[in-house]
DNA sequence: CATGTGAAG
DNA sequence: CTTCGCATG
């Protein structure tokens, strides 16, 4: 394992790059150059892998599995990790979404962890349907991947922009929200039922307290200069591994200037 | 008059400002503020006036003729002049071009100037076609345009983007382009048919030795570094008005990033 | 307000 | 290589 991650310990990273291309001409490549982290999930990489340069697409010392959709410039989901998979799976046996570059997943030892970008929705429009199949769709998968994992042996860890803030205290201005897509009660009511039915939210596990830690802050306004944000970024797990969570928190730029994607990385540590 | 422009002369630019809001914040807005010509004809707009910023739209001390295209973001050409026009006419009545921005004149006394964009073409496209009609079109009207104005005891000046090099000293690489749109045999002999009906090329006038003056390069490559221009932007005017110019040249950028678009304006000086 | 695409130049 | 429109976020 190499010098630079935590011995004896887990660290995994997801974050919303908002352009992959765009992200590391603007400091992603110098933040995956000075991450502790063992694994990190990608969201909305929106480029062919042929698109990358080589310091993105192979960085020295990382497996990367790219999962780009099959509409140019759209979505995209991807997995860099330190020791090499041992399985890798694009998708989760749908249909309509498996080309749709929003789920990628591997094996590691002991663990299946997966890159999730559930569609942000638009309420009104035909992106607000499109979110609810890929819900219901991905509920039962989530409760099938359970029972695989289990049956072999592995913890679940699912990573990714989900799209859904969950309670009030998970965005700041939850009251103006509550008919737009992503603070809906039926989305909101959705990742409740996730979160009773064994799989755990390992962040707010260990902030119970809000407000936030956001993850997100739109690029309109002044929204993340007055840190008016929304936590739709989760580190979801499996119970055993929830438990051995020892420290979650949100990688929050400095400043306006120093962010390379409208999201911030959010990590978690795990006791190995 | 204002004070800035120069006695007992007549002063016009043309210029093709690829896009008038991009321009505009790249220094186009200081150009105006700075130049003494009397009547400016602008191409490639490519904007609603509802988009264009005040000191774009109505800069102080000009009256300002927009003619925008039917279709958002292309084309479109403008007429800026220090005195008020005594009419203002939009397309040269054509049913096909008079909404697609490439067309208007404004009369001052004695004079007729217009604000010309010719399509681009492309060989082998519905585009080369189109250009081909526009031609066809304009070439009549020109004659009909030298009639009604004589009669009106107006001179004549078309101002804008030809969209064609006349001959090889208009381009750097000519032999290269003999089959390239802008520099066809049948472009380049309608253009000579002009020039040889009364219509004259009053840079060309002054400036019988090429090559060049170049008023457009090209942003792919190193065009501009190289002077790897062409001639295509041209004042065209009447014989009399010909006779009385007394200067004639392209505003040519000190360097690449001082350009605020891939052409540059012509200017030409006429004795009142 | 920002990232991509695609047409157009 | 650049502008702009549009879709998406």
């Amino acid at each position: 394992m190499p010098v630079v991650t935590l011995a004896g310990v887990l660290t995994v990273s997801t974050v919303n790059v908002n352009g992959l291309r765009a992200a590391a001409k603007k400091g992603f490549v110098e933040w995956l150059a000075a991450t502790r982290a063992d694994v990190i999930c990608l969201q909305e990489t929106r480029a062919e892998p042929e698109q990358l340069a080589p310091e993105v697409l192979e960085p020295a010392g990382w497996h990367t599995v790219l999962a780009p959709s099959s509409a140019k410039g759209r979505a995209g989901v991807a997995i860099y990790s330190r020791a090499e998979p041992e399985a890798v799976r694009i998708g989760f046996g749908s249909a309509e979404f498996d080309e749709s570059g929003r789920y990628a997943e591997i094996d590691l030892p002991g663990l299946v962890v997966a890159s999730l970008y559930l569609p942000s929705g638009d309420v009104g429009t035909p992106r607000q349907d499109e979110k609810e199949r890929f819900m219901k769709e991905f509920r039962a998968y989530l409760e099938d991947l359970r029972g695989r994992a289990a049956a072999a042996g592995r913890e679940v860890l699912v990573c990714g922009d989900w799209n859904i803030a969950h309670q009030q205290i998970d965005l700041k201005n939850w009251k103006s929200n509550q008919k737009e897509a992503g603070f809906l009660p039926e989305e909101r009511a959705w990742l409740t039922e996730i979160f009773e039915s064994g799989y755990e939210d390992v962040v707010r596990n260990l902030h119970p307290e809000g407000p936030g830690p956001y993850s997100w802050w739109s690029y309109r306004g002044k929204a993340f200069d007055n840190d008016s944000g929304w936590r739709i970024d989760y580190l979801v797990s499996s119970p055993d591994l929830a438990s051995r969570c020892t420290d979650a928190y949100v990688e929050r730029a400095e400043s306006y200037d120093q962010r390379w994607s409208d999201h911030a990385p959010v990590t978690a540590v795990f006791d190995r």
